[in-house]
DNA sequence: CAAGCTATTTTTAGTAA
DNA sequence: TTTACTAAAAATAGCTT
């Protein structure tokens, strides 16, 4: 808090909690990437909210993974599995079961998108045919990708300061596309913006295919089975 | 940090590292508990350390079970995981053929708009006819060279230091035209202040124009397709 | 080492644009 | 609504005990 020493309890006002959300969330994961930078301390975050349909994680999927990982394997953790009673049990091979099918999918689903996502923008281009559905899920997987980049850039950039006013050094954005700061600008044109939300990057992403030429134009998406957030590995 | 700025890197003195880390560990716990608190977020932590066997862990252990199970149902997270292995390789190929395209067309404009730059800038006047587009890139570039000069007059100023008292030494901020500080004048008249942000070099950059005499007048473009930092090989 | 102490830096609540 | 700003609150690096 700040103008006023913060009451800490619930925030009932609806706007002012997602103000306050976004901020600490911010606020939070630059701690974590700190304390991973300083100490040499393995540390990821993962942060659902009411706001966002996908999770923000840090520092990566891969990192996130590595960490859950070695995280399942301790053996404290299994101690507070095993405290629950019979019926967690129970509920916990369902569970299991349930994560294997999941899982199943997801490997099938993972092996379409290579596939398809290297017939396409290897090609320089996409293909007129392809589903919304994939496109969607193409395109967030590349967001992924690019937030992973910008965080090494930024990583690069921490590293060698001290370099005596350096030009703030452009974050990448989208191959062969810059930007000097993120909030100078609007979000027109082909840049995309990591922080465009979901119909900016719809919009945005319609417009790649319209530039395409071979791809007859779409209408509005937008009421079909979601954008970009909940269609990924249904 | 409090009575220094901390540089953003590992700590190798050990002991003080161990202290960094037990005071941000406990804030970050801090910081966790009441983000859960004021927003109603489910959260956990798990902190291992070489300090301590077990990790540290938020709220509970049983709480720390509810959150991650609600994770690992997640499927599009996972999803992403996963496919990184398998994908790096496709990554790096298309990342590449992508960065070929780019610094290729990077290299086009270049040259072009080193040509235009000599066409007009060597006649002592700017062309009435130049696009704004291509002015705004040739200014960029014009920054671009200027910046470098500074950087190595900055170099040999450094270099023949220890000579005892050196008077301060102008910045070169644009031909013939000096000042001896930076954050000791405005930005008017015809000095290109590095660090002049936007909407100042726009302005600079109209005068500029419009002393030449021969150059219409032209309305605001900071509408336009984006005024410095963002129209550059587009 | 651990614990306590500030001078500073960093975060952020409330507000304004 | 989002973004920007700023003053106040909180966190914390380097000391001291």
């Amino acid at each position: 808090m700040t103008r006023k020493k913060v009451k800490l309890a619930f925030i009932t006002n609806d706007s002012a909690r997602k103000a306050t959300f976004k901020k600490r969330k911010k606020g939070l994961i630059k701690k974590v990437s700190e304390l991973s930078t300083l100490c040499g301390i393995d540390a990821c975050a993962i942060i659902y909210s009411p706001y966002d349909l996908q999770p923000e994680i840090w520092p990566s999927p891969l990192g996130v993974q590595k960490v859950l990982t070695k995280f399942q394997r301790m053996p404290e953790l299994e101690q507070s599995k095993k405290m629950v009673n019979q019926e967690s049990f129970l509920k916990q091979r369902i569970q299991k079961a349930k994560d294997q099918l999941s899982k199943q999918r997801k490997d099938n689903r993972e092996k379409e998108m290579t596939h398809l996502m290297f017939q396409n923008l290897s090609a320089g281009k996409i293909m007129p045919n392809i589903s919304m559905v994939d496109l969607n899920d193409m395109a967030w997987l590349i967001d992924q990708y690019l937030k992973e980049i910008n965080r090494r850039v930024e990583t690069l950039v921490k590293n060698s300061q001290g370099q005596a006013q350096l030009a703030p050094l452009p974050m990448v954005t989208n191959i062969g596309m810059t930007k000097i700061e993120e909030k100078a600008q609007g979000s027109h044109g082909h840049v995309l913006d990591m922080n465009m939300d979901v119909m900016q990057k719809q919009h945005w992403f319609m417009n790649l295919l319209d530039d395409d030429g071979d791809t007859p134009p779409l209408g509005d998406v937008s009421h079909q089975n979601g954008f970009w957030p909940n269609s990924f590995f249904h």
